[in-house]
DNA sequence: AAAGATGCCTGTAAGC
DNA sequence: TGCTTACAGGCATCTT
């Protein structure tokens, strides 16, 4: 599914492609998405608008123009595959969209998602940051310098345990459950642990596993991400190198341990038996 | 305030 | 083999 380093290596990609191009088009196929998609606004918004840049919020993908945002989010299936040529739509594409670059030939990019859990959107520029889907949001965890220390003074008043309080994007964006369980692991951190039972050293490191995880899947994705442009075949995501996550029962890579699979407000949460202790105390 | 349940979906895998 | 069922997950919203 994709997280946010998925969306980050989508984002770069388009942003390549089709910056300075002229959206031509905009055809829809359905619209009830998660949310239903508001076709005539977005049309009307966009069509002749040049694509200024292609950006990522959480896990939102966004295209700006001067005076307009287009506003993507692909849930769990969701795809965003580009054709440099008129392409055979698949079954479960919901919107193509044509841009026009200046002398080239134009592209096509098909919003793909079988689940129709994601949903796009528009809005005016200049209500982007205050939209109903980012007002809320808490930082960006890989342009926050002060993550951990965000992290630990917002946690001293929070009864709730750790993996839940790093995957409220409240508190931080874009760690989704197999991140959570990475981060964990990475951090030596059992996802049980109450969020205000762990100290500022705690959450730097924790802070630093999240992004270390986070970067390595965005490196990883440059160089595998290779089903976005004229896909063949059945297109997916890069594979991850999890540490934990999907692993129950095989051994620890660090100590040898056993990998247990729990649930935690019904996620499938792994964690090592012997790396991850359970208390933290200091 | 926190925790749990619910709804939104369907491809895939597992079980019988 | 063919059917049924459970599961995966983000995110908002409602209830306890």
């Amino acid at each position: 599914m994709p997280e946010l380093p998925e969306v980050e290596c989508l984002a770069r990609s388009i942003r390549r492609i089709a910056k300075g191009g002229i959206l031509e088009d905009a055809v829809f196929f359905r619209e009830d998405l998660r949310e239903p998609i508001p076709i005539k606004e977005f049309r009307k918004l966009w069509l002749g608008e040049t694509i200024d840049d292609v950006t990522r919020r959480s896990k939102y993908l966004l295209l700006q123009s001067k005076r307009a945002a287009a506003i993507f989010h692909l849930g769990m299936s969701g795809k965003i595959l580009c054709y440099d040529s008129p392409a055979v739509r698949l079954s479960h594409t919901h919107a193509v969209f044509t841009v026009r670059r200046f002398g080239d030939e134009p592209l096509y990019l098909h919003y793909v998602d079988p689940r129709r859990f994601g949903f796009i959107n528009c809005c005016r520029i200049e209500n982007l940051e205050t939209h109903r889907y980012f007002a809320h949001l808490g930082p960006e965890p890989l342009e926050n310098r002060r993550l951990g220390q965000h992290l630990f003074e917002i946690s001293r008043s929070r009864h709730v345990a750790i993996k839940q309080f790093i995957m409220d994007a409240h508190n931080v964006v874009g760690v989704g459950n197999i991140y959570a369980n990475e981060a964990l692991f990475r951090a030596r951190i059992h996802p049980n642990t109450q969020s205000r039972e762990l100290n500022l050293g705690h959450y730097q490191s924790l802070a630093r596993a999240i992004q270390t995880t986070l970067r390595a899947a965005i490196k990883a994705g440059g160089t595998t991400f290779r089903d976005f442009l004229n896909p063949d075949g059945n297109p997916g995501y890069f594979s991850q190198n999890l540490s934990v996550y999907g692993r129950e029962g095989e051994p620890c890579r660090v100590c040898g341990g056993q990998i247990l699979l729990s649930r935690m407000t019904n996620r499938a949460t792994y964690h090592c038996n012997q790396c991850q202790i359970e208390k933290i105390k200091k």
